[in-house]
DNA sequence: GGCTAATAGTTCGCTAGTGAACTATCAGGC
DNA sequence: GCCTGATAGTTCACTAGCGAACTATTAGCC
């Protein structure tokens, strides 16, 4: 038996026999969060198996693709965690080992000496250039399954889904 | 701006970016997977937040609910690993936890003396009655954005997209 | 019965990510 | 100009999770 298909099944089962037990439990709630933090963590996990022979893991990525994509090629540690939802302990990790490999440059901003210019260097340009199309091919399988009804109506949901729960998550923000 | 929003609009022109030098990227599966790990981390996040207090994380409790809504309250370690999508070094370090404050017991399996049998306790029962039920207001709010048939339709596509990238990502697991 | 291969858990060393404390810089009131 | 508070990053110590190596036990084969 394949191991997301037993999961999917033990959560099935998990649900029916705590709901017999306490009636009051969400039931239609809890299978939806089960699958989805099933389906997101497999698929996380596939994603970054295919990323392993370059050196990086997904955060890493997520970084040097938004530098990548952003208009002049920089952004700043503080943008990026913003856009990439990591906290800054963590973005000067990753900051550093993308620099090491000298795939983004490091300089400070000159108007707000505080802020650190991060900057996709040529190299870094070449190497997502070379990286990225071979990682295609399983993107696109992983969601075969859907039809182009299916995929429209899916992203529909879970873009409906995320901005719902964005000030649920984060109660302090400005709407 | 709030966390969230601001993600899912980087994400959208961060890939349409992309896609304009890089004409051979599956736009709608790429829109995909990232909104759905977007939505999953922050339902996660925010999860873990609200267990916190009990200490324990996602892992721990999904552990101990396995062993909450099983048959006879008893499962092995590899067992658990398999229905948590968990390592067994992890499941180990889990089960210590938990053996720790008494919430469930280990012994040896008769029958087969390599198995553990980890049970949970009447404390480790009493624990989960006690927690579970102020967890559910939040996870009904984080869904309150979808009408029945927009749940019924979500978890369809869900359970669809789990069964069919388990192959995929477990190409060894016997089919 | 005894050797070999397979299986169940555990230990160890490592990577990824976090909160709290710290440094450097800036902005605003006086 | 200069204090006060806010902001941008960094460092440090810690938790969570992983792969590889190890131990103990079992199953199969001769």
């Amino acid at each position: 038996m394949s191991r997301i298909k037993t999961c999917v099944e033990a959560i099935y089962e998990g649900v029916d026999s705590v709901a017999s037990r306490m009636p009051a439990m969400p039931v239609s709630e809890v299978l939806l969060v089960r699958l989805l933090m099933l389906t997101a963590g497999a698929l996380l996990r596939e994603f970054e198996v295919k990323l392993k022979p370059y050196g990086l893991n997904d955060s890493d990525f997520r970084t040097l693709m938004m530098l990548y994509s952003s208009e002049d090629g920089t952004a700043t540690p503080g943008r990026l965690c913003l856009l990439a939802e990591q906290k800054p302990t963590n973005m000067t990790r990753i900051a550093n080992a993308l620099a090491k490999r000298d795939l983004i440059s490091r300089s400070h901003a000159t108007h707000d000496r505080r802020q650190v210019v991060l900057r996709i260097t040529p190299a870094g340009r070449r190497f997502v250039a070379k990286m990225l199309p071979p990682l295609f091919p399983s993107l696109v399988e992983s969601f075969a399954c859907f039809s182009a009804a299916e995929r429209k109506t899916f992203e529909r949901l879970l873009k409906k889904l995320a901005l719902h729960i964005d000030p649920l998550v984060d109660p302090d923000a400005t709407p």
